[in-house]
DNA sequence: CATCTTCATATCGTCCATATATGGTCCGAC
DNA sequence: GTCGGACCATATATGGACGATATGAAGATG
């Protein structure tokens, strides 16, 4: 096996002798004696294997084989460098990439858009990598690393490992087809679709708006008549489009511009909000994702 | 400025240690005691300024930071490798590239052809860079640097610095207009050109064949008629075609097809001969070039 | 030929990497 | 809870290597 003896002082050392021509200037610009040095080049040459300078009565010169490492060794000493710059940089959270998850709904709601936009404009070496799923598969891909967080809908129940940290309460909106009768008011309260059919958004593992929904249906005196369950938030919508009932979604989503559906905002009592949480790991060690944590925290 | 204290043993130490996950584990594969290495990694991070790992009850695990340094380290570390590779290869030769210079006609002797063919066999990471000129720009080429051999038709007299290996004598040819009245002969001595207008090639420095052919038609016992001189022995060829005269060739351009033009070998008393030589530099150091001067030698 | 320049060798000192010994902390077992 | 084991950090000692000083050798310069 190799001794590995090279140090990255010998190339230091290599580099400064090859650009002065002298052992002896060379020693000089580096703050040491010439023997030294002298012994130093050689220790090289001898683990190299290879003569690198041929020495003149006046200096040395690079042989071929100097020229070649020269070219290597001044190399290295560069990645060195940036090696070094690079770790510190991504200590820093200045560089680095951070997995986002979502559920369906998040990206609409501006505190998203705006968080990841000041956050890539102050650390533009922090790449994004996005995600939707669920929140269960949300959580277990904090847990795996697939994530580093995830903004979720669901409650603020931790999950072993996980911290959620509440962002908002987003108002919700009604969305019904543009020919329904009560398409022309411009706000609406929960009571006055006692009598209607509801499209509901049910994700596979249970969580989500539906039992806010039914929730605040029954605080409004009623239990909603439920047409059809569908498990994406786009599916309800289409459902809403084709005439089959209506829904309620975060308030956010009327910026999503559906033909055939009229999204009103839902008013009077009992409020019904949703909220916008922010899950992530309780013992977060990246600088990049803490600090984005913060960001979003803050921008609340 | 940086203190560029950082060695190779760290970032193998480093490296040992990211792909164990153990301090202590690693330490033993290196073959020291683990405290030492404890202190190395904490000089590199201090170096550094950025915390590469994380210290748990059971071992250490990468941070970003330190994730994004292991690549890097790794890099570097098979960098050297390659780099001292590279610098042994080309010591011994294996590697590199030689300038060889030619005189118009040398490229068509078959010895040149063959050298260049049996040198790239062997060594086929020593790349050539080829380049035509006088005979006496070579010398200088090869004063500076520019070329390292040269091909040549001048005679021996070695200029400072450089020595001219003779490797032949080559046969001459006479080229004459094809409809010329002795072109069904198939061989033919010189003193039967004494009538003829002969075309003859003289490069702006005086040297080539010039004198030789004057020196050798003096010893048959004429002073050949000049109707012309070019300095490129293709012209003189092109004039020949042209019916203007005749002129005399190494015989190895004969393979040189030129319409209205008929080679004829130069037989008989005085023997006409042009040398092939080789001039390279005398305080040659490049193995490569030292390797296809003797290759060159050894096959004449 | 004397001198200067420059690189190589010799010898010595000193600092730093390593070894040994010990302490601290976290975890799991009982 | 307490104990013991595993692992990393700290403290101190030591040895070897890097570097400094002194000298030698070889070629250039005048």
């Amino acid at each position: 096996m190799d001794d590995m003896k090279m140090e990255l002082r010998h190339l230091r050392y290599f580099v400064a002798v090859a650009h002065e021509g002298h052992i002896t200037r060379a020693a000089e610009k580096l703050r040491m004696q010439q023997p030294p040095l002298s012994q130093q080049i050689q220790a090289l040459e001898r683990e190299i294997d290879a003569a690198l300078f041929v020495r003149h009565p006046r200096g040395v010169t690079l042989t071929d084989a100097g020229r070649a490492f020269l070219a290597d060794a001044e190399a290295i000493l560069g990645e060195v460098e940036h090696a070094k710059l690079r770790a510190r940089r991504t200590a820093r959270g200045e560089v680095g990439r951070i997995a986002v998850g979502f559920t369906t709904s998040a990206p609409f709601h501006p505190l998203v858009a705006r968080a990841m936009r000041e956050f890539r404009d102050t650390r533009p070496d922090v790449s994004f990598v996005l995600e939707e799923s669920s929140s269960a598969d949300m959580v277990s891909g904090l847990r795996d690393g697939r994530l580093d967080v995830a903004f979720i809908r669901s409650g603020l129940v931790d999950p072993e490992g996980i911290t959620v940290h509440a962002l908002l309460q987003e108002d919700t909106a009604v969305a019904f087809p543009a020919k329904h009768k009560l398409s022309k008011r411009p706000a609406l309260a929960l009571k006055e679709f006692s009598e209607e059919t509801f499209i509901l958004y049910r994700r596979p593992d249970g969580r989500g708006l539906y039992d806010v929904i039914i929730a605040a249906c029954s605080e409004a005196g009623f239990s909603p008549h439920v047409g059809q369950e569908a498990p994406r938030i786009v599916s309800t919508l289409n459902l809403v489009a084709a005439g089959l009932g209506i829904t309620i979604v975060p308030a956010s989503l009327s910026r999503l511009p559906l033909e055939g559906v009229v999204y009103r905002p839902l008013k009077g009592k009992p409020a019904l909000k949703v909220p916008l949480n922010l899950a992530c790991r309780r013992d977060e060690r990246s600088a990049a994702t803490l600090a984005f944590i913060d960001l979003v925290r803050h921008l609340r």
